[in-house]
DNA sequence: TTCGTAGTGGACTGTCCAGTCCATTATGTG
DNA sequence: CACATAATGGACTGGACAGTCCACTACGAA
C-alpha cells in the first residue's frame, strides 16, 4: 500500500522512509527464495540491522509487511512487462517478450520461481486479504499483456474476432505454470516449452 | 514409497496396514486443503483417531509422511490422464480430456488446487528429496500425455516432426499455471484459457 | 495358555516465532 | 534551547508444533 506512513499513518521523516524501504526490500528478496512463512521477524531484524520495535513500528504486522511486499513484486513484474509490450508491434517484439521473461527466471537461478506466483500459491487459501490483492496482481498482468495484443489486433496483425483477454490469460498461465515446473526440475526447458506454445498460441490468431 | 511396513522396515498386520492407510489417505486430503506445513501432527491424530506413537510407529517423521502422500496424490493423478490418454485417438478424445481436468479442478471446488503443484510450490525450494520426487512425479505425468500425443503422430493425426515431449510438457504447464490462477481468482475461467491454449497447441500440429 | 511383538495412549521437552511492552536515543520545529 | 514525537533497543510472553519416551493393551504363533 503506502510506503510512506507508520502503523499510526503518521508521515515518516527521511530517515523513517529509508528505514522502511531497507525492510520491505530485504524482506522481498528472503521472501522470494524461502516463502512468506519461512521469512522470521528475526530473520529480517538480523539482515536489516534493525529491532522488533522498528518492525512493528513501520508495520501493523507481518501480513502488512507481506502486503507491501507483493506490492513491490507486482510493481517490478509489471514494468519489466510493460517494457516489452507497451510497444508490442510484431510477433518479432512478442518473440523478445518470451526470451526476457526465460532470461529473468534464469537470472533468478531458479530460486523461488516467481515471485507472485509461489505467494499465490502459498497465501491463496490462507488469507483472503492477500488472495484478493494477488488476483488482483495476476489481473493487472494479463492487463498490460491484452493491452499490447489488442494493439496487434488493431494494428491488423491479429484477427478482429480474437479474444485478446482469454489469450493474454492463457498467456500469464503459461508463464506460471512453466515456471513451476522448471523450478521443480531445476532446469529451464519446461519454461520454454510453456513460453513456446504461448506464443505460437498468439501466432494462431494472426490475421 | 511403500505402504505396507513399519519404519523398522517389518511387515504389517491387516489392523497395522488399514491404520497406516487411513492416516495417509486423511493426511493427503488435509494437506490438499492446507499445505503440508500447516497440518500439524496433532490435526492427524485427532482426525484419524490415533495418537503420536501411531504416527512414529508408521512414519519415521512427518517428512516420511508427506512422501507417501505425494505417491498417493501422483498415482491418483496419472490413472486419471491414463484413463483419457491411454486410449488417445482423435482431437474429440483430447478436448475430453481437457474437460476432464476443468472438472476435476471445480470437483474440488477450487480448494487447494493441484495436490501435487501446490506441493512443489511449497516445498521444491525446501527439501530436496521432496523436489526430486516431485519432479519424478511431473515427469511421468507428461510421459502418459506423450505417449497419448506419440499415438496420434503414429496414427497420422499429428505430423512427423511434433514434438510430443515438448508440447507434453507445456501442456502440464499449462494446466498447472491455469490452476494456479483460478485458485487465485477462484474462478475456473483462467483454467478454462489456459487448457484452451494446450488443445490449440496440439491441433496446431495436425498433419 | 504363554510370550514376544505389533499396536496404542498420552505426557513431556525443546525450539521457533509473532507479537507485546517499556525504556532510551535522535530529530526537527517553535 | 526545549519539548513533542519519531526512531530505536531488546527483554519477555504465550502458543504452536515436531519429536521423544515410557507405559499399557491386543494379537498371533508356538
Amino acid at each position: 500500500m503506502d510506503r510512506e506512513t507508520t502503523i499510526m499513518n503518521r508521515p515518516l521523516t527521511p530517515r523513517g522512509a529509508a528505514t522502511k524501504r531497507r525492510i520491505v526490500e530485504a524482506a522481498a528478496e528472503l521472501i522470494h527464495a524461502r516463502g512468506a512463512e519461512h521469512v522470521s521477524l528475526d530473520d529480517l531484524m538480523e539482515i536489516t540491522n534493525t529491532s522488533k520495535s522498528q518492525l512493528y513500528h513501520y508495520f501493523a504486522n507481518k501480513e502488512a509487511l507481506v502486503r507491501d511486499v507483493i506490492d513491490l513484486q507486482t510493481g517490478r513484474i509489471v514494468a519489466a512487462n510493460a517494457a516489452y509490450l507497451g510497444a508490442l508491434d510484431s510477433f518479432t517484439a512478442l518473440r523478445a517478450w518470451g526470451d526476457m521473461v526465460v532470461a529473468a527466471y534464469r537470472a533468478g537461478g531458479g530460486v523461488g520461481g516467481c515471485p507472485l506466483g509461489s505467494l499465490a500459491n502459498e497465501l491463496s487459501s490462507r488469507s483472503e486479504d492477500a488472495r484478493l490483492q494477488l488476483k488482483q496482481s495476476f489481473s493487472t498482468w494479463a492487463t498490460v499483456i491484452e493491452n499490447g495484443l489488442r494493439r496487434m489486433r488493431q494494428d491488423g496483425r491479429l484477427r478482429p474476432d480474437t479474444d485478446v483477454g482469454g489469450v493474454a490469460v492463457a498467456m500469464v498461465a503459461a508463464v506460471q505454470g512453466g515456471i513451476l515446473l522448471a523450478k521443480t526440475a531445476r532446469d529451464a526447458r519446461s519454461l520454454e516449452c510453456a513460453v513456446d506454445m504461448a506464443l505460437a498460441y498468439v501466432a494462431r490468431h494472426a490475421a
